[in-house]
DNA sequence: GCGACAG
DNA sequence: ATCTTGTCGC
């Protein structure tokens, strides 16, 4: 199955696909040094099927902006919670392929193995590509935590039955968690240690927060420039 | 049946 | 996710 067949199918076939990647996700311990880290997003208009994709590449742990690429593409799978990546994927693969260097390791906006199937967007992507990913979620999923302390990298295990599934890590303080879970080819504790050194200052990780304003503002631009079109103006 | 529900 | 001004708290 290729990501750009994601289109044909149905939430029971997209579920039964997720079934089978399941059983080829590999968390564990990454040996292999970090020195480049990309994060990646997705924008779109609602009621509209473009969707703008972005990959921004930094020097990792220096986090200096290296460079990045981005794919606008167009997709009619509609957004159901569980089957992001389903929606999200083809077009994170068209930036991921017109990228110049590839990244050690992506950080997703979405979750990794905190999913009911154990396979959110970021492990999805990886599985893949064959990267190692991690996934850097807003908000939670799946899986019962308890409220991480109010203080700066305070964190609490997320857990699925007994499963440890992720981490609400408090990355910066009187803000609300970000749940982080590793997504494919890494472990939870080096997931959490990477985005925490991806902190600067802000709730979001520098990767995933780059990546949204790239791919805003292309947004923003790609709209201006239809607007422009509809009052006849050419450029 | 009811509540929950990444982006 | 996106639409949007002010506003409350650290």
């Amino acid at each position: 199955m290729k990501p750009a067949d994601y289109e044909s199918l149905t939430a029971a076939q997209a579920i039964a696909y997720q079934q089978e990647l399941r059983l080829q996700v590999k968390i564990e311990t990454l040996d292999k040094p970090i020195r480049i880290i990309a994060g990646a997003d997705i924008s779109f208009n609602k009621f509209e099927e473009t969707v703008y994709a972005g990959i921004v590449l930094f020097k990792y742990p220096q986090m200096e902006v290296i460079g990045h690429a981005s794919a606008v593409s167009s997709t009619k799978f509609p957004y159901i919670s569980g089957l992001l990546a389903f929606r999200e994927v083809p077009a994170l693969l068209d930036a991921w392929n017109k990228l110049e260097i590839k990244p050690d390791l992506m950080v997703l906006d979405g979750q990794g193995i905190a999913h009911e199937r154990r396979l959110g967007i970021a492990t999805h992507f990886g599985l893949i590509t064959d990267v190692p990913t991690i996934g850097s979620a807003k908000s939670r999923l799946r899986g019962k935590y308890e409220e991480p302390a109010n203080e700066l990298f305070a964190q609490s295990r997320m857990y699925d039955r007994d499963e440890v599934i992720g981490i609400a890590l408090r990355s910066k303080k009187n803000c609300n968690p970000i749940f982080i879970s590793p997504g494919h080819r890494v472990s939870m504790a080096q997931s959490v240690e990477i985005i925490k050194n991806c902190i600067r200052g802000y709730r979001i990780p520098e990767p995933t927060r780059q990546a949204h304003i790239l791919v805003n503002q292309i947004r923003v631009e790609h709209k201006d420039k239809s607007q422009l079109s509809i009052f006849g103006i050419t450029l």
